[in-house]
RNA sequence: GGAGGGGUGACCGAGUGGACGAUGGUGACGGUCUUGAAAACCGUUGUCUCCUCACGGGGACCGUGGGUUCGAAUCCCACCCCCUCCGCCA
């Protein structure tokens, strides 16, 4: 959510942000609309309130209690109800547009339309050269024996697959290898979150109201299956002033991850790649306001040295205005090679929030012991999508007779150097 | 799930209709005193929001949401959470 205040005194400023990403500018113009509304009314029923504490206050102290202001006192009670139904009404509308509208994109982002214009800004490794036609994933799992199509669609329907045997061991390696990783080596406090979520957590992450179609829900309790490990982490602090010094916070988190993927209908139906149930290893960050930019830097590189412990070739692309998410000031995606589909797969995502969650979510820092409680800025970003991840490492490593060899960082974690 | 008890400011803890945003204490901060420290004493110490260039002023917040009333932390209703006991369960 952004500040109401800047929306209402520097509307050129969220015009031009909002136009950069391709949105409608009449959302901004109803904000604005339904603000000065808000406030007007509000207005009205404060200075109609004041009036009434006043007077009740006058009563308090007098012996015989006047039945003439008493009467009045009623009326204007009346209408205080009145006027704040209307208040309420019109802050509904006010908010729920509020949470719809996107962030702005940071300065230095390039503009573009859409993923077109996505800019690669480094690459690593060099892709290997096979001697022979290298498989896709499906196909290597199924003949191996790790991936089972036909049973997941059976026990769940389509994108729903089971790993079996040392494809099962491979995903538990892989997790186990990047949570040491991340909390051994780049300081990150390991979570483990509920994988269901009260609404409000939703919000806060922004997740909802605008994309409750991705989202799997319990209608009988109300509770929301976490499309990411990031929604939980927002909200660990929501309400929270959390004291001096204190930050930056680094979390990392395992969790499963459901989506419904109606949007994705259709797409990517094949393989692992896109399934209603993922295992995703995710970082989050909460820090102070100045640092945010130079975090985001530093949570890539933690990212990508996961690909490259790994030795993955991969390649950082920057996310244009027309592509940021929802939420996001500023985006990397790292993108690894598939040899066998022959595609860039999307194993991490890295974003800068600024303070656009911290405000829904309400998560605040106080920077001195002294100071006024400020809004902290959070990021987040997969440290690494553990599906697509498996893909790579499959179609990368495959060898000439079907077999995978296994990644020199993974063999700690495996029985054994090689799947066959 | 059943029975009972309870949710008040950073914390402890008073407050059962009117000057209560909330007594008191602790902690924290500033000051007096002291060579320094402790003790003692004095003072300060919430969040959100609206109006104002500012000084300042208004409004809201006592688990949440409704209701009663001229007026609610205080009364009524519903819900949530915590504690104790019982039941059930990985």
């Amino acid at each position: 959510m952004l500040d109401i205040k800047l929306i209402r005194d520097n509307p050129d400023t969220v015009f031009k942000a909002m136009e950069k990403r391709g949105e409608d500018l009449d959302q901004v113009r109803e904000i604005i609309d339904l603000d000065n509304t808000y406030r007007q009314l509000l207005k009205e029923a404060e200075t109609l309130r004041a009036r009434r504490n006043d007077v009740s206050k006058q009563i308090s102290h007098m012996k015989d209690k006047p039945a003439d202001l008493i009467a009045e006192m009623r009326q204007v009670g009346d209408r205080i109800t009145g006027i704040e139904a209307e208040a309420n009404q019109v802050a509904g509308r006010l908010e729920d547009k509020s949470l719809r509208l996107p962030n702005m994109p940071a300065e230095d982002v390039p503009v573009g339309k859409d993923a077109a214009d996505n800019r690669e800004v480094r690459s690593w490794g060099k892709p290997k050269g096979f001697t022979f036609d290298p498989l896709p994933h499906w196909e290597l799992g199924e003949k191996l024996g790790i991936i089972d199509f036909q049973r997941g669609v059976k026990l769940s329907g389509t994108r729903f697959y089971v790993l079996s045997g040392l494809g099962s061991q491979l995903q538990r390696a892989l997790i186990n290898f990047m949570l040491d990783t991340h909390s051994k080596q780049h300081g990150y406090t390991e979570i483990y979150p509920p994988f269901m979520v009260k609404r409000e957590c939703l919000v806060g992450s922004s997740n909802l109201p605008k994309f409750a179609d991705n989202l799997y829900h319990d209608a009988e309790e109300d509770y929301w299956f976490i499309p990411t490990a990031e929604v939980p982490l927002t909200n660990l602090h929501r309400d929270e002033i959390i004291p001096p010094a204190t930050l930056p916070i680094y979390y990392v988190s395992h969790t499963s991850c459901f989506r419904r993927e109606k949007m994705a209908a259709g797409k990517d139906t094949r393989g692992i790649k896109r399934g209603h149930q993922f295992e995703k290893v995710e970082m989050y960050k909460f820090v102070e306001p100045e640092t945010s930019d130079g975090e985001l830097t530093r949570l890539v590189a933690d990212a990508e040295d996961i690909c490259q412990k790994l030795g993955l070739p991969y390649h950082v692309i920057q996310l244009c205005t027309g592509d940021l998410g929802f939420a996001a000031v500023k985006t990397f995606d790292i993108e690894m090679w598939a040899p066998g589909c022959k595609e860039w797969l999307e194993v991490s995502s890295c974003s800068n929030c600024g303070d656009f969650q911290a405000r829904r979510a309400n998560v605040r820092y106080r920077p001195d012991p002294e100071a006024k409680p400020r809004l902290v800025h959070t990021l987040n970003g997969s440290g690494l999508a553990l599906p697509r991840v498996m893909i790579a490492i499959m179609e990368n490593y495959q060898q000439a007779d079907g077999s995978i060899v296994v990644p020199e960082a993974l063999i700690p974690y495996m029985n054994t150097t090689i799947i066959r």
